[in-house]
RNA sequence: GGCCUUGUAGCUCAAUCGGCAGAGCCGCCGGCUUUUAACCGGCAGGUUGCAGGUUCGAAUCCUGCCGGGGCCA
């Protein structure tokens, strides 16, 4: 039968309970993490067959593996930061604690009292003096050499996944790590961390659909942000000059390697600045965030061998239209040939549209070692201040890595009236893509004055996928959207 | 949405041309005081994702559906 498993170890419950266990445990304080403790037995350099008979130590974990002979036991126990390797000696522990050893099961979590030492065989080993179980497992974990393999399984139960695949517990943890190096970078550089609304009454900021939503009392539609710059730029109008926000955006659409309906942003708005100071920010966070990891700049992420020492090359979007599709920004026929040549179907849409197309399909993918592109048409920038000296380029850039895009900047548009028209004006071909929705009391705080700046948005999930060479967004986000599996 | 691919024991995987559904881990019973995926002996474990079809015979071929992965839109 199927759950004969499950029947197996649930009826060791009630004789965990008669030999005066609780099988789901206690507060049990002072826990040293298993690398901590690793680390201790280093130190000390024990020889093989010492221990230190005059200390306790104290760990708790869950056991992958065990290896039980006659009066001698061996269990190794895993938490978040390694594995360690416990000895239960019969001699050594009470008649009780034996009786328990011989009903735990991989998959149990286990407290271990003992004395630290090695092996005759020199591995780091907690001699137990005392063992505390502190949670049954009623279910088999997945093979213990192979870890959970079927993707699908990983994650709809990710934490199955965490326990019996250590990489994926330090893919995890790599990513808080960096969450932490970005905080700690943009405060350092002055920056205040805020929150803005995630329901949002109009959308903004982005060119993507929304998820639509409901207020009850107020009877009103709502949409989850797809971007929180126009909340962000608000701020910027009030008087903090230098704000981020960590956070979730929302897009309607499709999910792939690299997309998620709902995925972390790292945005910031830096008044008195422009887009030299973005490319710092990024260069800086990406160094920041390798130096808190392993300090490594060059890394492998797929096929790739990545370089992200700064500076990043900068490259103009037109030259590298120029190079990879053989034709000018400024030549519309060229554009509407070329975007024909390689399929791309759009003859009502407006030019900028077609030529971004165009830009997407025949230079991203080869846009390998991290760089920045800048001078994007002004046409599909409607929330960017143009070049100075031609009024046809957006002093935008986007960052790139291994054919992704992963960060987005301006400097900021701030003329009220010029913003009015751009998010007034409609470009053909833009569909339900576009960023031009208005909004008047944006405008409005627009029109009491925003401070010339420099605007960033880092896609935070894309940055751990190129840090821990993680190939799928999937693979960093611990509950990525998966369809339920019951029919209804 | 289109194309390709995939689903076999709790887990990891086999099953030659369409010919008796198998192994390891895990579990249960027994043995074992220095193991390292411990080992040794024995036992148990299946609606081959679901529903049809072709066939003497289907995990295998065909159709549809469900779930997953990849590429494209």
């Amino acid at each position: 039968m199927t759950d004969q498993y499950f029947q197996d170890r649930a009826r060791k419950l009630p004789l965990l309970i008669d030999l005066g266990y609780d099988p789901y445990g206690q507060r049990f304080d002072g826990v040293q993490p298993n690398s901590d403790l690793r680390h201790e037995a280093e130190r000390r350099g024990f020889e093989p067959g010492q221990s230190d008979e005059s200390s306790v130590v104290r760990a708790a974990g869950r056991i992958v593996l065990q290896r039980i002979m006659g009066k001698l036991a061996f269990l190794t126990l895993r938490d978040s930061s390694a594995d360690i390797q416990i000895g239960v000696s019969k001699a050594r522990v009470s008649e009780r604690d034996w009786k328990l050893v011989k009903l735990l099961d991989l998959g149990d979590i286990l407290g271990v009292d003992g004395h630290l030492g090695r092996t005759k065989t020199n591995e780091i080993t907690i001699w137990a003096q005392s063992l505390t179980i502190l949670g049954k497992s009623l279910r088999p974990p997945p093979e213990k050499w192979h870890g959970l393999k079927d993707v699908d399984a990983r994650y709809r139960q990710r934490y199955v996944d965490l326990f019996s695949n250590p990489e994926v517990m330090r893919t995890f943890r790599a990513r808080s790590t960096i969450v932490d190096s970005i905080r700690s970078y943009m405060r350092q550089r002055g920056f205040l961390e805020v929150e803005t609304p995630m329901l949002q009454p109009i959308y903004g900021g982005a060119a993507a659909r929304p998820f639509t939503t409901h207020h009850n009392t107020l009877d009103m539609d709502l949409f989850l942000r797809i971007s929180p710059e126009l909340y962000l730029k608000r701020l910027l109008v009030g008087g903090m000059e230098r704000v981020f926000e960590i956070n979730r955006n929302f897009r309607n659409e499709g999910i792939s390697t690299q997309h998620n309906p709902e995925f972390t942003m790292m945005e910031c708005y830096q008044a008195y600045g422009d887009l030299t100071d973005m490319m710092s920010i990024v260069e800086g966070i990406a160094t920041r965030c390798i130096e808190a990891l392993d300090g490594e700049p060059k890394r492998k992420f797929r096929e790739y061998d990545l370089d992200f020492t700064p500076p990043w090359p900068r490259r103009t979007y037109n030259e590298l239209l120029v190079e990879h599709a053989g034709v000018d920004l400024d030549d519309s026929d060229g554009i509407r040939a070329k975007a024909a040549e390689f399929g791309i179907d759009a003859p009502a849409a407006d030019v900028a549209v077609v030529a971004n197309k165009l830009f997407e399909k025949t230079v991203e993918d080869g846009l390998i070692q991290p760089c920045f592109v800048t001078e994007y048409p002004a046409a599909i920038c409607p929330l960017t201040r143009r070049k100075p000296d031609d009024p046809s380029r957006a002093l935008r850039f986007e960052a790139f890595a291994a054919g992704m895009e992963l960060g987005n900047a301006y400097t900021e548009l701030n003329d009220p009236v010029i913003q009015r028209q751009t998010l007034g004006a409609q470009l053909d071909g833009e569909g339900d893509a576009t960023m031009r929705v208005m909004d008047e009391d944006f405008i409005t705080s627009l029109e009491y004055g925003m401070p010339p700046a420099g605007g960033l948005g880092i896609g935070v999930d894309r940055l751990v996928m190129l840090l821990t060479n993680s190939p799928s967004i999937r693979d960093v986000i611990l509950f990525p959207l998966q369809r339920p599996l019951d029919k209804g």
